[in-house]
DNA sequence: TTGAAAGCGATACCAA
DNA sequence: TTGGTATCGCTTTCAA
């Protein structure tokens, strides 16, 4: 049926050692030897048995990176990234390629802890976690238990945008300095003359949510500017645009809004407009994420910019091991301000 | 070291092929007896290996889905929905889970080859490929003589947006009907009284490129209207901003663009404000795929609306196998005309 | 209902 | 430089 190592190491007239050699090529094989091997597995379009390979080699050269959502082009532009980094690594066995593979988790922490069983399952060379992390204890502590498995077992683990687990030498992280990015987007505003800001947060479970919003808290109370009010959703669009009713009702007099990330401050805007708002002017809007349909989208948006391409590629070498991490295994990310035109000051 | 099935057995005081039918639940096992196997299981925290069971079994759980940009929503949106039509089957061995997984392949006919090649090896179940392909007929052959194999070898094969391979019963395909997509959007121009329309297109190799465009040709002769310039570029905003430079350079006197797809329209759009002209009233703009933040971008934007979840969701299924393909393999996918507002007719 | 044992297809160690 | 072969961990007949 299916050609085999021994079909070929046949037509060849080698034994199947010499032939798993050869497509290795991490042993010496005679010139000769080598050519006669190569015409049979093109003769008989021999494919290798990734399966059996990786039962006898104990590894495997599948690469998981892990995302919240792939619809969304912030995670698309990292797990593309990644994808490039891990797949210019080039080394592996039987081909130099690893295979990197992108797996949706929709958010759902079960759906997280699925992927990572089953990458588990296939003894996958490395996994790679994108976006915030959960703030539940329980499901910290079941993540936390799954990846010290993994790593022990010899999976490398590499998180980026949530934190390091506490204790873990074995993960990488790649750490986003979500509060001052927070920071930043509320001391943009205030230095403009805003005192009314409204906030569309993220979901309230997760690190990154409450990350930003400390940041944003502490810039207020810096400058001694009551908090405005805050909603919180998922990062979507739906979310965002809901928010602006709701951040309205509890104060019809804002003059800002800053949105959890690009996709939130979309629907904040396309609420906006639909109220007959103009932005910036009427009221201006910030966002974290700096995503490049942002600026076609809303050229007025200030946002803070996490270097999602930086990341994602530095993530992907961390996984292939093309990056050596620091000592505590944690790899600081600045945001940085992104003033894209022409944000306003309040109305007078 | 890592514990195996072998374990399992030992502590349950079993045999091997019993802990395998417990786990597998293939078999019927007597109540006290699985109760025992799983007790095991959970006190050794055992974690089947995939790699071997795959191997004994000669199947696996991993289906591949192979898109051209993991940063482009649409492909996003795609992948996303065929993972949720993959993940709901749930009825695979061992947990019963598919592990679908996305591949990134940059567009590049290699990368393509490549990740089937090593979705080949892992004997993968089922695997989708997203997207328009290429015309030449150097990698569809080759593209053709590889899925050929996989299906042979028991995978199932689903191409989704682009046309079957002439000649293969194995493979179901979603065709979308790219034609009278381009004929819809000229001729609702058309009626608005536009008469000099520029076109930026996608790469001239890939089927849908030429199929919108045939599509549009036809519209423009059928009512006995020149056509106007077309650019040629990948799908993506650079594309589209460069593209308004040439198309004007051709046709000043341009009244409307049509867009390859929504993140192209996005690129046209910018080009457009940068050069100081209004969208619609200056210039319309019409494009493909009907994203979502699409409204909040341009909200005057004229597309075609392709069924991104459903065909997403319907991939998902031809791969599962919960849904059969036609006899003949082919599930037409109609694209529909979305006027979502004002598309303005031509400056006086 | 359960057990024994023969593979599945490659890898890698030990000899030659 | 090459060959023989035990091994990887699980699945699956065939018997009991």
């Amino acid at each position: 049926m299916t050609v085999t190592l021994a079909d070929v190491a046949a037509r060849a007239r080698v034994s199947p050692a010499t032939v798993s050699r050869v497509l290795n090529g991490n042993y010496p094989v005679a010139a000769a030897t080598r050519e006669r091997v190569l015409r049979a597995v093109e003769e008989l379009d021999y494919v290798l048995n990734g399966t059996a390979s990786s039962l006898a080699a104990a590894t495997s050269d599948l690469v998981g990176v892990l995302v919240h959502d792939i619809a969304d082009p912030f995670f698309g532009i990292m797990a593309s990234a990644a994808q490039h980094a891990i797949g210019e690594g080039g080394s592996g066995r039987a081909g130099g390629e690893k295979l990197a593979v992108v797996c949706n988790t929709g958010g759902s922490p079960e759906r997280e802890l699925t992927y990572l069983t089953l990458l588990q399952r296939q003894r996958a060379a490395a996994v790679i976690l994108m976006g915030g992390g959960l703030e539940d204890p329980v499901h910290l502590d079941a993540t936390a238990a799954k990846l010290a498995r993994m790593a022990e077992a010899g999976t490398r683990v590499v998180l980026c945008g949530r934190p390091p687990v506490p204790g873990d030498a074995h993960t990488a992280a790649l750490v986003f300095d979500n509060r001052t990015g927070g920071r930043l987007l509320a001391e943009h505003l205030l230095g403009l003359g805003h005192r009314r800001i409204g906030y569309a947060a993220g979901p309230a479970d997760r690190t990154t949510t409450r990350h930003r919003l400390d940041g944003h808290r502490q810039a207020l109370a810096a400058a001694g500017v009551p908090e405005g009010p805050t909603t919180h959703g998922p990062y979507d669009r739906v979310s965002g645009h809901a928010a602006v009713a709701e951040l309205f009702a509890r104060d019809p007099d804002l003059t800002a809004i800053v949105a959890a990330n690009d996709t939130v401050a979309l629907g904040v805007c396309a609420a906006l407009r639909e109220r007959g708002l103009t932005i910036p002017g009427d009221v201006s809007v910030a966002g974290f994420d700096d995503l490049p349909f942002s600026v076609d989208a809303v050229p007025a948006l200030t946002t803070v910019h996490l270097p999602l391409h930086g990341s994602g590629t530095r993530a992907g070498r961390l996984a292939m091991g093309t990056e050596e991490p620091p000592a505590d295994g944690t790899v600081p990310v600045p945001c940085t301000l992104v003033v894209r035109d022409s944000t306003a000051p309040p109305r007078a």
